[in-house]
DNA sequence: CTGTCACATCATCTTCAGCTGATATCAGCA
DNA sequence: TGCTGATATCAGCTGAAGATGATGTGACAG
């Protein structure tokens, strides 16, 4: 879930997740949604696809991107189970020392 | 859901939250839990309240943080709400120009 | 095999966030 | 009132990460 976030975390990333959740796209795509320098979405790319978020396909002389939604959904599941146990616990007492 | 990945992005603040999960706390326990100088705790604490996550209870000369889970379950449900768009769109096209 | 296009990588700069020591504030108690 | 302990805030340093221009690489067309 930490690393999901980390990556959610940085505003273009966010959004670069976004378009590829509509579909795959290629670095052009994201280029010219995003409004941004072709090296830049290169460099959020290589995060992404380093952590494995996102998993590149080549075709010919383009590389689709695809959104790993099972990566998604696993965090997304660590984050409700976090809310839940914050919800069982929010009337713990605790001593101070 | 950004904001909260943006929260969770740090390590200790990560840690800190896990922490309030399984009961409230004040400062104290966290220096003392997490192993982390006092000041550093109060900043992320600070940070973390001030976007909502967490919220503060004086109880005499301590304050006592309780973590606010209805925003990690609405962070939850926006996550599993992309994961359930890029499943839906996984196969979709999209041309080059 | 040469040019072009899509993309990756590199070097550099700049900005920003976290850590820390010092200090301020504020509540409770003698 | 004066002291102590818990927490907040401040100033300064440092390291990491993002943006960008220049350049490398690899595939396709001719």
């Amino acid at each position: 879930m930490t690393v999901v976030a980390g990556l959610l975390a940085d505003p273009v990333r966010a959004r670069i997740v976004r378009v590829l959740a509509r579909g795959p796209a290629c670095v052009c795509h994201l280029v010219e949604d995003l409004d941004l320098k072709q090296p830049n979405v290169s460099n959020h790319v290589r995060v992404l696809r380093h952590a494995g978020l996102i998993t590149g396909e080549n075709r010919g002389k383009f590389t689709f991107y695809h959104l790993n939604h099972v990566m998604l959904d696993t965090a997304a599941a660590q984050l409700s189970e976090l809310a839940a146990t914050a919800r069982e616990h929010a009337e713990a007492r605790r001593d101070c020392a």
